[in-house]
DNA sequence: TCGTGGTCTATGGTATACCACATGCAAGGC
DNA sequence: GCCTTGCATGTGGTATACCATAGACCACGA
């Protein structure tokens, strides 16, 4: 007989937190009817545990800023501001940015094979309306990149900042004609990590990545505008 | 009469966690005789307090990678890795190489001016042997930077890696003839932030981060070799 | 002697009771 | 009518009791 050994690390608080965590990301925290007020107690009651685990949760998940626990006053989910956005960005930025000077340093051809390859297939659906596919597609190339670095700490700081964003993109991101535009930054930073040129491809992906930043600042501005009108 | 508010943000939890957070960082974990096992209830007894903000300060010490908490095992603090420890250094190289960029994009006049006035003073005391007067002010330095860059983001994340390093420092920074290098490579970065010039400022960044990254390796592996002989 | 299984103890995991504070509302005084 | 103040209630904070497992130790039998 051939038993598989049970996983020893998996405690209720750790259940607890991945699912608040991913109950989270998916919710719409822009929406302004949606409620961020979690109560512990019917938390605590609906996944039918206790309060403590649940707490050891909520701590790790404040400590992420997905919420904020006001003492005896409550636990909120957290809004980001456009400037704390914006800072995620740029951090990101800097995370890839390196990891794209070491890709190049380091990739070998099947590796900038895979990468070219992905964005060829990646450069089709761009040109489709199916905006799901492309940004689906458009973040595998930007892990990809952080993956051919080596350095895991980079591709998991980028992951922590990038689960941020998951609202956000419904908020701003709303495409316009930056598809376009990013299949050709994409090619010249797969020929720049294909041709070694570590200076070349930490410049372009740090470009790259802070159009965004100026995109996102636009577009929320403008939303907000709207909104206010 | 003239009353402060009383920060309400204060609960035992965070009080424990700060206490903790300190009292490891300070640990000399490499110590072969360090006692790296903690136990939940004696500390809560130590610290006055039961165990149940004890496991939350806990909960938030694994998460920031200071300790381990094996599920009916023990709680460990976290020796870490040369490897971890490279890739800590990596991404801070990440993080400080932009701060740098922005920096040369927005410092004043005001700002570089300061910095200037500070690496004097550190140039002068790189060469007298108080090697934990150069350490504070090349901090310090890199700090100012961090700063300079207006994402206060980059600084919380780069102070977040940093303070893994205050262990490593004892084993693998030893100091040798790198304060003159340090001395050298600074005015550089001061001179490119002055003169507005991004792309440099950032790769000078990156270099100079990156030797540390070299040194941490190499002492390291002496180390382990000494050890082992 | 060796190995098998039982038991005891230490430790983290969880549930629960109780506490202190924040807040809304209503009674009472002006 | 309006403001003050106290109480009721809800919420998170803390303490504590109990549970389940890991691991050491021991006793018994092959």
């Amino acid at each position: 007989m051939e038993l598989r050994a049970i996983e020893s690390n998996f405690t209720l608080k750790d259940h607890v937190y991945e699912r608040l965590r991913e109950a989270i990301i998916n919710m719409n925290i822009y929406d302004e009817d949606a409620v961020l007020r979690l109560d512990e107690r019917s938390l605590a009651e609906q996944l039918n545990i206790s309060r403590t685990p649940l707490r050891e949760a909520l701590a790790r998940l404040e400590q992420e800023s997905f919420i904020e626990i006001k003492p005896r006053k409550g636990v909120y989910v957290r809004r980001k501001t456009l400037d704390e956005i914006l800072q995620m960005i740029i951090a990101w930025a800097a995370l890839e940015s390196m990891a794209a000077s070491l890709a190049a340093q380091n990739a070998s051809k099947r590796d900038t094979d895979r990468l070219r390859k992905h964005a060829l297939k990646h450069s089709a659906s761009s040109k489709s309306a199916d905006l799901s596919e492309y940004s689906e597609a458009n973040l595998q190339f930007h892990q990809m990149i952080l993956e051919m670095s080596g350095c895991d700490l980079l591709s998991t700081m980028a992951d922590s900042l990038f689960v941020h964003m998951f609202a956000v993109r419904r908020r701003a991101l709303a495409e316009d004609d930056r598809a376009a535009r990013s299949v050709v930054d994409h090619m010249a930073i797969i020929e720049a990590i294909e041709g070694h040129d570590a200076e070349l491809a930490s410049k372009l992906v740090r470009e790259h990545t802070m159009r965004l930043h100026g995109h996102v600042r636009r577009a929320w501005t403008r939303l907000e505008a709207a909104a206010s009108a």
